[in-house]
DNA sequence: TAGATTGTTAATCGATTAACAATC
DNA sequence: TAGATTGTTAATCGATTAACAATC
């Protein structure tokens, strides 16, 4: 459970690029390619059958040239003269980023935010299906806190990591928990960890971890309010 | 209120990078001060008094010369041969941020995520105070979400944004109705907005847009995993 | 003094864009 | 065919890093 010697994780607010092997795709490029599957879902959702490099550029603020770089990395999905089939596209970015399944992800932290990601209906709708929640308050262990959805001792949840093969979790515990919590995942078999704690962890290099503070995003605009 | 008219938004998905005066400072320096901010604020709390760039680049998971040079744009704030103060530098940085003092902070949205966004103790801890909170359901006005809470007419948030002076919002409604909100958060005086809808907003320049989706981040991270 | 670390410069590295042949 | 848009190349632009003189 110790953290002491793993180097930092490789996080979205700092350094994400990859070093290594010459033809390995930008992760800035990765990053991009869900904005794109979420516009061209909103386009399924609306009836829309085709679009171009212009519009989905037009709608996102960045260039055609761009969007059609970075789609190259991975194949030919268009035509000339007349754009993208949005369905086409669609599924082929799916497969890409490997969300052509549901993935099962599990959330640590039974407080308000986590029972408000528990409630989430986003989560399902779009792929990811929340399995479990605990939580390390005796008080909360027991309680639904969402449909179906009962918080569990933190070692059962541990327990259920390993049997059920669950790749992801979210943590929704304060600060200084979230060191100690990280520890319990990745000694789990956690890859992918969404954190919303506002600290950064260490972590393996074979685990992946983003952060969301929006304490982060205010203080990037306050900047500019002047 | 129409929307039809605006360029997208300035993101922090896509593309934020300053394109015109040669000196200004790059928007990728200003969104990594937070962080920086956010870690000396935590050795503060530890009592920890000097730090250098080695030590916070190690935690962060950057290069010592990033930070030196990242600081660099703004002055000198070390000493050769000892490093950083972290009370100065965290003062520093708060003046240059633009968060020594509290921002009122509206939101929009009372579902699940509105009331745990208003029940977060973390925004008034780092300087950002909910003033208030509405949605368009008539059964959720009037209920407190959170202690001096209660949830307003949006009419009636529209006004006291003009009339406080409120600059930054936080929207939490279903992404249907985001761009609506935008505009009538626009329209009112707001000029910063952290999107928790899933969906690209279009603002006038003036305005920034922030967004979190966390389904972007675990998208991001399934990519990777195989 | 000797050791450490800053602030800054120049070089390197990588990402974005403009432009256009190919072609639907 | 004429018009439109892709996929790709080369040029541009910008960000990161290595290195080191200055100096605490």
């Amino acid at each position: 459970m110790s953290s002491t010697s793993y180097p930092p994780a490789r996080n979205n607010r700092t350094r994400n690029r990859k070093k290594p092997r010459r033809d390995e795709i930008p992760d800035i490029v990765i990053g991009r390619l869900p904005i794109y599957l979420r516009t061209l879902r909103q386009m399924t959702a609306e009836g829309k059958e085709i679009t171009s490099s212009q519009e989905l550029g037009q709608i996102l603020g960045i260039s055609s040239a761009q969007i059609r770089k970075d789609l190259s990395h991975f194949g030919e999905f268009g035509k000339q003269g007349t754009g993208y089939n949005v369905t086409y596209l669609c599924r082929q970015l799916e497969k890409i980023l490997n969300v052509d399944h549901t993935w099962p992800v599990v959330v640590v932290g039974a407080g308000s935010l986590g029972t408000a990601i528990a409630n989430y209906q986003g989560f399902a709708k779009r792929g990811f299906q929340i399995v479990a929640i605990c939580d390390e308050d005796p008080g909360k262990i027991g309680k639904e806190v969402a449909p179906g959805l009962v918080v569990e001792d933190c070692a059962r949840l541990s327990a259920r990591i390993r049997e059920e093969g669950v790749k992801i979790a979210v943590i929704a515990v304060p600060a200084h928990a979230a060191q100690r919590v990280a520890d319990m995942l990745v000694e789990a078999g956690i890859r992918a960890i969404l954190c919303y704690a506002p600290t950064t962890l260490k972590v393996p290099p074979s685990v992946r971890v983003e952060y969301i503070d929006p304490v982060i995003h205010f203080q990037h605009m306050t900047y500019y309010l002047r």
